[in-house]
DNA sequence: CCGGGCGACTGAACCGGTTTAGCCAGCCTA
DNA sequence: TAGGCTGGCTAAACCGGTTCAGTCGCCCGG
């Protein structure tokens, strides 16, 4: 088999013009005539040329691929169900645009700074996606000393040149407490995440400004890295206290089933001794028992608009910010009345 | 700043030598003085040379890239957490080893196999990773005809001319059965994973053999996705049965947890009433109420070794076969004595 | 009828490495 | 001393595209 020898100078030679003006045709440069462009393109047809990637990488310097660098530890990547929606809905884009998607998963911060600068070096990509964003974020002044056009995954706190896909998680968290004092909760607490991320404290001070608003004193809050043995922790701290909340609001869904575990080990019942809400509506959270009230986010649409936001900015250069629709409240079975309430209601 | 401007003819300028003895001297090759060698190399120091990877690729036609197409459906994906960490092992070897990893998420078989012959086309990896085999693997035939090297997770049930990475999961089952055999659980159910994939029936094979060898009649099994939502249906219609088991053995740790959630639901105590085993020990595992006896796997010495021997075979055409150690049983706490042994017990 | 402008197209340089043919000096052997 | 071999090195082709300066023919206005 003529296994990929066809290149461009076949097809040049086959449709008796020069190099230069397939490659004309190929990209719709002008310059071309109408019945030259089409008889190049048929003969490309007919010889079932492909353009190497690899030579037009190295003549064009682009990869036309994009970079996606997380740094988690396995086990809490592992128990997060964001990333594999979120590169779900990349690919929806990049498929069809003939980009790929390079993935690089590093333990350590060091090594998450490595990893950009040799994605950068070896200019395996034209843009990467900034996901977890912490508070100045060290990666942003990186990323624009090296030059690589970004998209934040949220608006960072600190100036950015970078165009943002935001999606507003703050008012879910009110819409949860306020559905919790509405039933009459009134010592909710919070187990949040870290209060490095900025989704961990914006979430934490939505939680704040909730309580406030329902007119509620501030609850106790207690700070941990998002993952699923720090949720247990927390919760089994919370709840052997003396003052044990009636309600617990969780920073994301995967805390919140430990702690489901936790108050099944201590026989506090769910939702009527202690009622608890999520965040992230995890595949799981429907089916835990109780279903668990929590707030939904769309990783996957959230990554379609930030795959479509940096190709765009890679490609003119310039993109907007994006705001999603804001994560809402999805009720469900693991918050109730809590238990004075409903004796007086009975 | 001269900004990534050093090429390889500015150093062989500046050591007086051509760009020829240059390439020879970074990629070690004979008939380079050391003399020579070391002031090439030290030159290339000096002016911080780094070869740039796409003229690399261009001529050597590689890419110093390995792939991985993932075709699962989102949600399925989004609850198992052997992808993340089986790229987190993936990643431990390749960054050493400055290559990078190319992840393709797809939809669909079709879009699964476009995705590997894009792949091909454009020259963007050198070798791939096969995962979640399926008996009379497409893939397998596929890859031999594109002529991309691969090594397969596990064993294919054909012929394959790549080299496995395997980790038994046999032994796991036959434990968790010969366990619950033991305890005196005598109706023994299997929610068992898809059939079309290789581990969905090994499992049950194991499953079944190890009921025989325990001396039970052969139990119920229901196949499922391996999804959550389907661990949960198949749960369901198991216990609403007349004769319903004592005992689950689930495919995996998801399905396994949505049982639980089934199990609480219905008012069946877990392990008093209702014995269950899951299998991959996923970070959720220990968190559930009760904490779910299961069999551990080790997805990130899995793609440790997978890309250890991918790496291997593309480098020098051929590489052995791997057998990890098999995966074994974690005893926790999801499986007790049945009720009527327990009564009898007391 | 001439100069200018424009559209279509060519040739060659270029991206930055690798690879191969071949040259030359020096040494060994007959 | 000639002949052959070999280690060290160079020049140029090559990978397969993109890009740019410039040629050519044609149409138009003056």
């Amino acid at each position: 088999m003529n296994t990929q020898k066809v290149t461009i100078a076949d097809v040049a030679k086959r449709a008796g013009v020069s190099k230069g003006l397939v490659s004309f045709a190929l990209n719709d440069r002008p310059g071309v005539s109408p019945e030259t462009r089409t008889r190049i393109l048929a003969v490309a047809g007919d010889l079932g040329w492909k353009p190497s990637l690899r030579a037009r990488s190295l003549s064009t310097r682009r990869s036309f691929a994009l970079g996606l660098v997380v740094a988690r530890n396995p086990e809490v990547l592992g128990s997060d169900p964001f990333f594999p929606s979120f590169i779900a809905g990349v690919e929806s884009i990049l498929s069809d645009r003939g980009q790929a998607l390079v993935l690089s998963v590093v333990p350590s911060e060091e090594a998450e700074i490595r990893s950009y600068r040799q994605l950068v070096d070896d200019g395996r990509v034209d843009g990467v996606f900034l996901t977890d964003l912490r508070h100045d974020d060290p990666r942003i002044p990186l990323l624009t000393e090296l030059g690589l056009p970004a998209v934040t995954l949220g608006r960072p706190d600190g100036p950015s040149p970078f165009p943002a896909v935001s999606i507003d998680d703050t008012p879910g968290i009110a819409e949860s407490v306020a559905y919790l004092a509405r039933l009459g909760h009134r010592r909710i607490a919070h187990i949040a995440g870290s209060s490095t991320m900025l989704h961990g404290t914006r979430r934490r001070d939505a939680f704040e400004a909730a309580l406030c608003t329902a007119g509620l004193p501030l609850g106790q809050t207690i700070e941990t890295d998002f993952s699923v043995a720090a949720g247990s922790d927390a919760t089994r701290r919370l709840l052997t206290r003396e003052d044990a909340p009636t309600a617990i609001v969780y920073a994301n869904d995967p805390m919140a089933i430990a702690g489901l575990g936790v108050a099944h080990e201590l026989g506090i019942r769910v939702p009527d001794e202690l009622s608890i809400t999520g965040f992230d509506d995890i595949d799981f959270s429907r089916y835990v028992y109780p279903p668990l009230t929590t707030v939904s986010a769309t990783p996957v649409v959230w990554g379609r608009a930030a795959a479509t936001t940096l190709l765009a900015l890679i490609e003119t250069g310039a993109a907007d910010d994006v705001n999603l629709p804001a994560a809402r409240l999805i009720i469900r079975g693991s918050a109730a009345a809590p238990a004075h309430t409903r004796k007086s209601a009975t």
